[in-house]
RNA sequence: GGUUCCAUGGUCUAGUUGGUUAUGACGCCUGCCUGUCACGCAGGAGAUCACCGGUUCGAGUCCGGUUGGGACCGCCA
């Protein structure tokens, strides 16, 4: 095999009049006759290449043979194209490269779909044939993003002191949290490990052997449903250390997305990031992750309708609830009556049982619920600071369910009215969350966060009388309204631990089954300590512009959980149960 | 677990009130073409209308179910 001399899409004009050998794949063969023009493509561009009968005949005929995706070396000169031959679009655009010999490597079924990034084929398709999709240049370009993170990281981590440190896959099944992915025993039938959800127990027994700085590019499972921001297998930059504060730690974690910004997007982000209180991120945009980049936020009008002859704003209020209110800018003449009627119903899963709504004409509002308003509409403009043209969106319900979609709504109109800048990122920490949340389904309290986390020093004492309204040392880490990452200063006394399991009904054995190694742990010197996990591939796929992580994995699960190209998740041979001591049910169907 | 949308040549897609040979683009094949880069021109091939059943004289179209896929809610310490 002939020795490359440079890529495809490096070929430029320090190479005119040198004799090169290139290789890549057939991205068009456009032929004129005795004259073919191909690019050829690879990892790094496109180049041209010309054949004719002046350059070389037997090159020209074995060029008259290419297909699409056929994989070529050549052989040529690089020449500079003539002033009306040069395309301004393509990088290598000015020159290209008169082939003398060619060597067909290997030859190419016609592709399924076109190796553009304009392509059409559904994702279904795509994923099939995976390894087509990744020569696509943009899901190069997004896992090259995703590499240039991983290695500003490494760089930025093991510059600061920390080490780092591989953690089992095959670990132990723990009740809080996701439904974990199981692993049969083989060694003993009908006990499993468990796929990590994340390395979170040990990476703090690390810091109880005194590491006191460590990192792992994680992979974590958790078997849920997915979405466009979730697949059941991802990757932390996992760190956690040893006497750092909270804020010790956010400075620590804003220095490492300041390197990777430097070095892949060549950007100086503006430190420190904002801190919003989980409190304030709630009742200001209704959402804990938070998009700042564009403003709307949620007003609480609960004192100006709490006499109002609108009943149901009225008995909202009167029944512990609130009425909150959006403003789209310009948006009432965008909207008609049927569509916002949409939104209602789109907004009724979260909850809601109505949309209110008002339009601004001439400085007067108008709209269904106008009688109720006009009174006071100057006031109530003044305090929105609405204008001519501006839709105004009310709801009024429990703090909740205003949230959620007020959150949402916030969201949409964000997006529909053009309100969002591109090329932006907007970084905030939301901190202070509630230690606890209730879980409507299993009617019980849970961790917000998760069962090790430290209460703010002022509400330990509250484990004790009131645990559920303590808030805790956790902050997440949000960019342009996605949780990019979180963590948390972890508890580190026996005493405070056993008190938070126990107000998460743990019994005493439970626990010691449970987390028994990491109670004892905390018997023997267990260092304050504190860490943070950020999501590798949403960071990923927001710095690559993408809106699925999927487009920042290389080989990615449908929204099934499914892999279409491998066939995965697959049945196995009886024989490989048996050897399990497994059973499968109902295996005839299906 | 729930809601909702979708399935027509390789790909994307049109298909009316149920009515003769299922539309178009791209791609593919053959021929012509020496400056193309969305090459052009001429011709051609390519369809189990996802699957099963029903209604009907007649189903791509209507009804029921199944399968596969997308989005969302729940879920995701």
């Amino acid at each position: 095999m002939v020795k490359r001399t440079t890529y495809c899409g490096l070929v430029n004009e320090t190479y005119l009049n040198q004799e090169v050998d290139l290789a890549g794949w057939v991205q068009k063969r456009r032929s004129l006759g005795n004259l073919v023009f191909v690019d050829l493509r690879d990892r790094e561009g496109i180049v041209q290449l010309v054949f004719s009968q002046e350059i070389n005949a037997e090159a020209l005929a074995l060029a008259e043979t290419l297909r699409n995706e056929y994989v070529i070396s050549v052989h040529g000169k690089v020449v500079a194209r003539d002033e009306r031959a040069i395309n301004e679009r393509m990088k290598t655009g000015k020159i290209e490269v008169e082939v003398t010999d060619i060597t067909v490597l290997n030859e190419s079924k016609t592709p399924p779909f076109d190796i553009t990034d304009n392509v059409t084929a559904s994702e279904d398709t795509k994923l099939k044939y995976r390894y087509l999709d990744l020569r696509r240049p943009e899901m190069m370009t997004g896992l090259r993003t995703r590499a240039q993170i991983v290695k500003s990281v490494h760089h930025y981590l093991d510059d600061h002191g920390f080490i780092e440190i591989e953690t089992p896959d095959l670990t132990k099944s723990t009740p809080e949290g996701a439904r974990d992915y199981l692993v049969p025993s083989r060694v003993y039938p009908g006990s499993f490990y468990a796929l990590p959800q994340s390395p979170q127990l040990f990476k703090e027994l690390l810091m109880a052997s005194g590491f006191d700085r460590y990192y792992q590019i994680a992979r974590c499972f958790r078997d849920e449903d997915l979405r466009g921001d979730r697949q059941p297998e991802f990757t932390q930059i996992d760190l956690e250390t040893s006497f750092l504060s909270a804020e010790e730690i956010q400075d620590l974690t804003e220095g490492v997305i300041a390197q990777v910004m430097h070095d892949e997007k060549g950007i100086g982000v503006q430190l420190p990031f904002p801190r919003l209180t989980w409190n304030d991120a709630m009742a200001r945009f209704g959402s804990d992750k938070p998009d700042l980049r564009f403003g709307m936020e949620l007003q609480d009008l609960s004192e100006f309708f709490k006499d109002s002859a609108f009943k149901v704003f009225k008995s909202a209020i009167e029944n512990g609830g609130q009425v909150k209110a959006i403003v789209a800018p310009q948006a009432a003449t965008k909207y008609s009556r049927k569509q916002i009627e949409g939104l209602q119903d789109y907004i009724k899963r979260f909850g809601a049982k109505g949309l209110a709504w008002l339009k601004v004409e001439n400085g007067e509002v108008a709209g269904p619920i106008s009688k109720f308003v006009k009174e006071q509409q100057a006031e109530l403009l003044a305090q929105l600071d609405a204008h001519d043209g501006d839709l105004l969106l009310f709801v009024a319900d429990t703090q909740k369910v205003v949230a959620d979609s007020l959150g949402y709504l916030r969201n949409y109109f964000g997006k529909e009215l053009d309100l969002i800048p591109d090329n932006q990122f907007a970084f905030t920490w939301v901190v202070d969350w509630p230690l606890f949340e209730y879980d409507e389904g299993d009617q019980r309290w849970v961790a917000a966060h998760h069962p090790f986390t430290m209460p703010n020093e002022e509400d330990i004492h509250l484990l004790d009388t009131d645990p559920h309204s303590a808030h805790a040392q956790s902050y997440d880490i949000v960019l342009n309204g996605y949780e990019i990452g979180g963590g948390s200063i972890r508890i580190h006394t026996r005493e405070i631990q056993e008190k938070m399991l126990k107000a998460l009904d743990f019994s005493k054995e439970k626990a010691q089954e449970q987390f028994g190694f990491l109670l004892d742990a905390q018997d023997y010197g267990f260092p304050p300590l504190g860490g943070l996990a950020i999501g590798l591939d949403r960071f990923a796929m927001l710095l690559a512009g993408r809106d699925n992580i999927r487009d920042v994995i290389a080989f990615p699960k449908n929204s099934k959980a499914t892999e279409p190209m491998t066939e995965a998740p697959s049945r196995v041979a009886t024989a490989q149960l048996d050897e399990l001591g497994l059973n499968v049910e109902d295996e005839s169907e299906k």
